[in-house]
DNA sequence: ACGCGATGCGCC
DNA sequence: AAAGGGCGCATCGCGT
């Protein structure tokens, strides 16, 4: 195997060009000296050793790299995504994040005192003894200024921005050469596939409407302005607009007495001695359920009334304004401790579910967005998790019966049988539905390790009022249904009498350190799903982007929330793109969970709706519409 | 002016 | 024995 290592100097990122114009590549093959080449020669030089089977490309955040190639070649995509499946990139960042979950190194490593950056210059400081942070802060470096030189040719190029390109190949080089020593990771291929595709995704961005956005940013400031003068006045908003949370905290206090619960720090005090006056305010909780508590202060309900849009007017209303200038660029990290991905700068995966914020976000004209989620993914990671451990899961048994799970445990609180509940819940029997609500939190809690103290709370937030004594049955009542889980909790809690514990998933081979009770519990809950949502993401970017004979082709991925994929669709193949979207996601999440019959369900919109559903006439998607539209369609017919 | 811990909340 | 977790981000209040 040839390695050859190559990194890109490029023009600046900019809102709206994530992949930017490429100036010059540097390569380094271990041989005599790392090169330069110019734009063309770059193109020629890597599109030769992705085509090369006995190459392997190393770099640092090679996606980046492959994505600024593609654009200023988009012949090379196909083989971009060849050479990913089939394993030939080594990018040191992925594998220092993957050594760095397993040895519990993520949030807080001891060997540089801090949370890791995966930059190139912390990674040629641990394993080279490099100083690279001269360069970096230094204003004249060359590392922000290639465009300068965009067409001069080699031979003109100052010395110190040859040198610098040609270090940003030769460390990432030296680099593997190390952890090459320690062999490949699980998953380690996977994530570089799993990386491009999210990369592609961010760089092509998405948009917001600016009509919408402007419309939301008034009914917000409107509904904050009627309270601010009231808010003022019982100083809890102070005439800038600030909040004096000590006024909060006393009113909470006044409202409810010693019951008034505290914050987590609070608790902890609380528990070792007696707290001080002061303290006792200080350390009161003012959460949206503590507030609710406090009804008979007119001041506190107002504060509660408009929390949210307090809080999308200055949190939300600003990312979906960048989206009306261009597209959003958000950054998608292809790897956190679970398996999962993250995403900031906006992130997108956390726009609010009650209508206003997500229908902002529109596809491009000609286009309509395809979302396709799986239906209750975390189970059916956990399930097939429990077949791996113990041989069997009466959990996959139910999903596989093609039941609705939540239904399921419902009618065994019901002491009715599956079919009657179903019946019941379909005709709109509130008993039962109050029952599935139950069961719900009950499926989404208690994976993760809740005790049934705690779901009194959880399920309240979902909810559902029920008392302690009765939570207690629940979960009995639970653990009787699945009686694997009683095995796979002991599993987890066998493993943590010593402390904390090395998480080895059975089916992923994944690693990750300084596991404790709950974490680990949570771990098979949403790994499976985490990985196969992703190489679902590849392969949907894969056919997007360079199989001309996928109905996806000339659609692109959007948004990716987990165990949820969002896409643009050209208008006229929206049908097939739909179609293929679902299968591929089901195909893609069995390779994890083999013995698990999951399921995704694709349906159409021309804004993001939370509630889209699919609309089928005469075997044709149509995107589905609002019942009680508070916008017009951004774009259509 | 800036850094930072605590708190709270958005999502899955 | 008991124990949801994973993230990103804004704000507040305090400290240097």
């Amino acid at each position: 195997m040839r390695n050859l290592s190559f990194d890109t100097e490029t023009e600046l990122i900019a809102p709206g060009r994530y992949a930017p114009r490429l100036i010059c590549g540097s390569f380094y093959d271990g041989d005599f000296s790392p090169w330069l080449e110019l734009r063309a020669g770059t193109i020629k030089t890597i599109g030769d050793a992705l085509e090369d089977s006995e190459t392997r490309i190393i770099g640092l955040n090679l996606a980046f790299d492959l994505a600024v190639v593609c654009q200023a070649e988009p012949a090379l995509l196909p083989t971009v995504f060849d050479a990913l499946d089939a394993g030939r990139f080594w990018d040191v960042g992925l594998f220092e994040r993957l050594k760095a979950i397993a040895l519990n190194h993520f949030r807080l490593d001891p060997q540089i005192g801090r949370r890791p950056s995966f930059s190139l210059a912390e990674l040629s400081s641990k394993y080279l003894g490099k100083d690279r942070s001269v360069e970096k802060n230094d204003p004249n470096s060359w590392r922000l200024r290639y465009a300068e030189l965009d067409g001069i040719p080699l031979e003109k190029w100052p010395q110190a921005a040859k040198s610098y390109a040609l270090d940003d190949a030769k460390d990432p080089f030296e680099i593997y050469e190390k952890q090459a020593r320690e062999g490949t990771p699980p998953l380690f291929k996977e994530t570089h596939s799993h990386a491009f595709a999210l990369h592609l995704m961010a760089a092509w961005g998405i948009r917001t409407d600016p009509a919408a956005v402007a419309a939301l940013k008034k009914r917000l400031q409107e509904r904050v302005d009627a309270a601010t003068p009231q808010l003022i006045a019982s100083g809890i908003l102070r005439e800038n607009g600030s909040e004096n949370t000590n006024e909060t905290k006393k009113r909470v206090l006044a409202a409810l007495g010693s019951a008034a619960p505290l914050t987590k720090s609070g608790e902890k005090l609380a528990s070792e001695r007696d707290l001080t006056e002061d303290e006792r305010i200080k350390y009161t909780k003012t959460s949206a359920d503590v507030l609710e508590e406090c009804g008979r202060d007119p001041a506190l309900s107002l504060r509660l009334d408009i929390a949210k849009d307090r809080d999308e007017l200055s949190n939300f209303v600003p990312r979906l304004e960048l989206g009306t200038v261009h597209p959003i660029n958000a950054r998608f990290s292809v790897l956190v401790s679970t398996g999962r991905t993250a995403c900031s700068k906006p992130n997108l995966q956390n726009n609010p579910r009650r209508s206003g914020v997500r229908e902002c976000f529109v596809p491009r004209p000609g286009f309509v967005f395809v979302f396709c989620d799986y239906h209750v993914a975390e189970l059916c990671s956990l399930a097939q998790t429990l077949i791996d451990l113990f041989g069997g899961s009466k959990m996959a048994d139910e999903i596989n019966a093609g039941r609705d799970l939540h239904v399921a445990f419902a009618a065994g609180l019901a002491g009715v049988s599956y079919e009657d509940a179903l019946t019941r819940y379909k005709a709109g029997d509130k008993t039962i539905k109050e029952l599935r609500q139950v069961a719900k939190a009950a499926n989404f809690g208690y994976p993760g390790g809740l005790s049934a103290a705690r779901f009194v709370d959880y399920a309240a937030s979902m909810g559902v009022e029920i008392s302690e004594a009765k939570s207690k049955e629940i979960r009995s009542a639970w653990l009787d249904s699945f009686p694997e889980m009683r095995r796979y909790f002991d599993w987890i809690a066998s493993q943590t009498r010593t402390g904390s514990f090395e998480h080895i998933h059975p089916r992923t081979g994944f690693i990750r350190g300084g596991v404790s009770y709950c974490d680990g519990c949570n771990q098979g809950f949403q790994h499976l799903t985490a990985i196969g949502a992703k190489d679902a993401l590849f392969s949907v970017a894969r056919e997007c982007y360079s199989d001309p004979s996928s109905p996806l082709f000339g659609s692109r991925p959007v948004v990716f929330v987990h165990d949820e994929i969002i896409i643009e669709a050209p208008e006229t193949r929206l049908t097939a793109a739909a179609a293929r979207l679902e299968s591929i996601m089901v195909d893609q999440m069995r390779r994890y969970t083999p013995d698990v019959d999951c399921k995704a369900t694709a349906a159409a919109a021309r804004r993001w709706y939370k509630d889209a559903q699919p609309v089928v006439l005469d075997g044709e998607l149509l995107p589905w519409t609002c019942p009680t539209p508070v916008l017009k369609p951004a774009f259509s017919r």
